[in-house]
DNA sequence: TTTTATTTTCAGAAATTATTGAAAGTTAAG
DNA sequence: CTTAACTTTCAATAATTTCTGAAAATAAAA
């Protein structure tokens, strides 16, 4: 297989993977080439490779942005902006963890605890319902700490101490 | 709050966070239904609270039994069938981390590692590539095995040996 | 076997989500 | 300041996903 071949396959894999984590696919495919690009793409370049109109590639590149995993990126000489993403894939797991923590995880604890404490009656049935409640926020916050503390990990130290944990 | 309502919006919450992961709405809804329901629940009894057809109530009640977390349930008397949702939430959170890893993780690896090999070139920016492949194989592969072992683990061992580990 | 209850299927309709493209907005160069 | 290069916005449209409902299939009862 050639290079240029494979780095489109990675491109086109990504971005049908997305969508089965509720990411759009073109989000996911732009930040995919910026990954295997080796030097900062325009604007122009995206819509090129990728076959998609301007103002998609302005919106998913934005989007990219305000998920902290890709950024812009200055050229000497030029006046386009240019887009880059990190390289560090353990660094890029972290943050699309986190981001999906704060925006995902941490309402829903929210509201299971609304949940839980705004029924007053005391029926079998609503002690029921709370004990649901709460166990759904136990292991919510179960996962919840495991993804903080490996936000903070690094990978190597992460694997090494869980599977230690795990085998004791 | 009345516990019906409670329970109404807990089933309005989960539909709606589902979309955020990839799942179906109505799927949600239903597992969500299910598993505040005290009772089995017939086809008929789905429709009428959810406000959807039978046709639809029958494709998710479906996919949840493939999912492995939702079971039909004989009623003695009732030639109809009935369905209910496992309560065990940390059970339900293994169930479909399982099946979210079988569908969607490690089919990637196989793709990562396909693209790896499959490029023969030796220049750099394909050696570039190759240690992109590399390097996303390997995160995915740490998360893939934290998950095998959650996927084995009690929730109160997990969470009391996690915390262990955190604070050290 | 025939009737009746129930479940399943799936083509078309509806709803949702993503994309385009052109106009408006910005910013830098001349 | 004026012009040209570039970016952003967003209403209209396209693509995708989900849902309906009625017909076909299945299975139990009569």
């Amino acid at each position: 297989m050639k290079l240029e071949d494979a780095k489109l396959k990675y491109i086109h894999t990504w971005g049908s993977l997305a969508t089965n984590w509720g990411i759009n696919k073109t989000m996911a495919q732009v930040h995919a080439l910026l990954l295997v690009s080796t030097k900062p793409l325009s604007a122009d370049e995206i819509m090129d490779t990728l076959k998609i109109s301007r103002g998609n590639v302005n919106m998913n590149v934005r989007a990219l942005i305000d998920w902290g995993i890709v950024s812009k990126e200055l050229v000497v000489g030029e006046r386009k902006e240019f887009f880059i993403a990190g390289k560090d894939i353990w660094e890029l797991f972290k943050q699309v963890t986190k981001e999906r923590k704060k925006r995902e995880i941490e309402p829903v604890l929210k509201v299971l605890d609304d949940l839980k404490n705004g029924v007053e009656e005391n029926s079998e049935d609503a002690e029921e319902f709370k004990k649901l409640m709460n166990d759904l926020s136990s292991v919510t916050t179960t996962v919840n700490g495991i993804l903080d503390k490996a936000i903070k990990a690094d990978e190597h130290w992460l694997l090494s101490n869980f599977t230690k944990m795990i085998k004791k």
